[in-house]
DNA sequence: GGCAACTAGATTGTTAACAATCTTGGTTAC
DNA sequence: GTAACCAAGATTGTTAACAATCTAGTTGCC
């Protein structure tokens, strides 16, 4: 497989470690690989340009990211993620980032608010388009946004890992049909909650749209077993 | 630096990789590698008798756990903690495990919940008899029945990582004066409030110690600078 | 006496070869 | 025809040697 030497894109140096973890990840994220699929070292040496022995590090620092799978002398697969776990992970989503939500309301300045309401409009436009590739991408921002307004790295790294094991599923929520206008309403709740500076208010408010997600994720799997 | 070849204790053999991991982290943890202290290579290959890429992986697996600073060409630290970064784990954990109270009380036995109480009980005894050693292991005990009992397993591995992460901080807490019959009692309210099957109290009550926790912290700094 | 440059030792990063294990395809016996 | 067995290839795990980098101590110069 991918026996061509040529560097696969326009990226001549993927070499280190770092750039192999990033490529993996992102590969997994936009679901260039699928969930099952063997990543066997040699392919990644020669896609990536980079040493086996980077590769395996790599492999070993994704796997305790939990998005790869490793078994002894059988090599790594991409984890697949079942429909209960991806609950798991939004619930647990939902209370770091009520927290973030939280800190966020005590911490937010002036010009974080502008910038804030700013992702409002985007968000607004993009839904009103019925633009869902926008949508997506502003609703991650919007995200983003809060979590670095809190300032809590801890929270921040938590919800790092958490959204990585997620992101599959979540582009699939948005193709729900009447997805995008709710959780649009939910953002821009969210974010005016957070404006108001109360911070019990935010967290709730962020909770509660984190939860609808939950129960869309589980809408789809309903719809998937009527097929 | 440990220059007997001696094996530490009674290991002849910690030669795997997880060997190496669960040996450093449990070090750490106990306080007997300190913040800041650097950990060599080729201390640890002697030390543990593994092979040196063994304990490279090891070390690069702690980094990712948060509980090891490595620098490029310069080696691995054991990372100090400022207390900032305790009060910021801890309010995670007051999220994470709220969390898992919630779904414990949801998902709670009866045998579980006769098992719960007997934590109580031992709690009692611990603290009537001024022991804090057993204090601040009941308490530990508690706090992972909850955490089983939840079976969220999402939030359990959260949990565990957050948990190597501020431990050094935990029993310097305990050791506050009053904070071991104010600990109790708050155990008991939570272990209580998980019996009774009501997932919101449950939750709040759990977030509740642990804020409590924080505040505890603070107070100890206060002391601190106050020297 | 103090400061800068240099050298030797120590420590980490990287690569390559070797060993162990698993998978796959074919062959043979029943 | 099927099932068990065996061997070759492929894949991963491990080890050891080499290269690059940093640190500390020393020497020489100002």
């Amino acid at each position: 497989m991918a026996a061509s030497y040529e560097t696969a894109s326009d990226e001549p140096s993927t070499a280190t470690v770092d750039g192999v973890v990033t490529a993996v990840r992102d590969g997994i994220m936009q679901g260039r690989y699928a969930p099952g699929q063997r990543l066997p070292e040699a392919d990644l040496v020669s896609l990536y340009q980079a040493s086996r022995g980077a590769v395996r590090t790599a492999l070993a620092q994704l796997e305790s990211e939990g998005i790869v799978l490793r078994e002894r002398n059988r090599g790594a697969r991409v984890r697949p993620i079942s429909l209960d776990e991806a609950v798991e992970i939004t619930e647990a989503r939902a209370v770091v980032e009520g927290l973030c939500a939280a800190k966020a309301a005590q911490r937010i300045t002036t010009d974080e608010k502008k910038s804030l309401r700013t992702l409002s409009d985007e968000l607004r436009t993009a839904v009103d388009g019925g633009d869902v590739m926008a949508y997506t991408r502003v609703n991650q921002e919007v995200h983003r946004a809060i979590r670095d307004i809190s300032r809590h790295e801890t929270a921040g790294i938590m919800l790092d890992r958490l959204r990585t094991q997620s992101v599959r599923y979540h582009y699939t929520v948005a193709l729900l049909p009447g997805r995008p206008s709710v959780g649009m309403a939910e953002h821009i709740e969210v974010i005016e909650s957070v404006c108001s500076g109360d911070a019990d208010l935010a967290e709730r408010t962020m909770r509660a749209h984190l939860m609808s997600v939950v129960d869309a994720l589980q809408q789809l799997d309903a719809n998937l077993h009527q097929w």
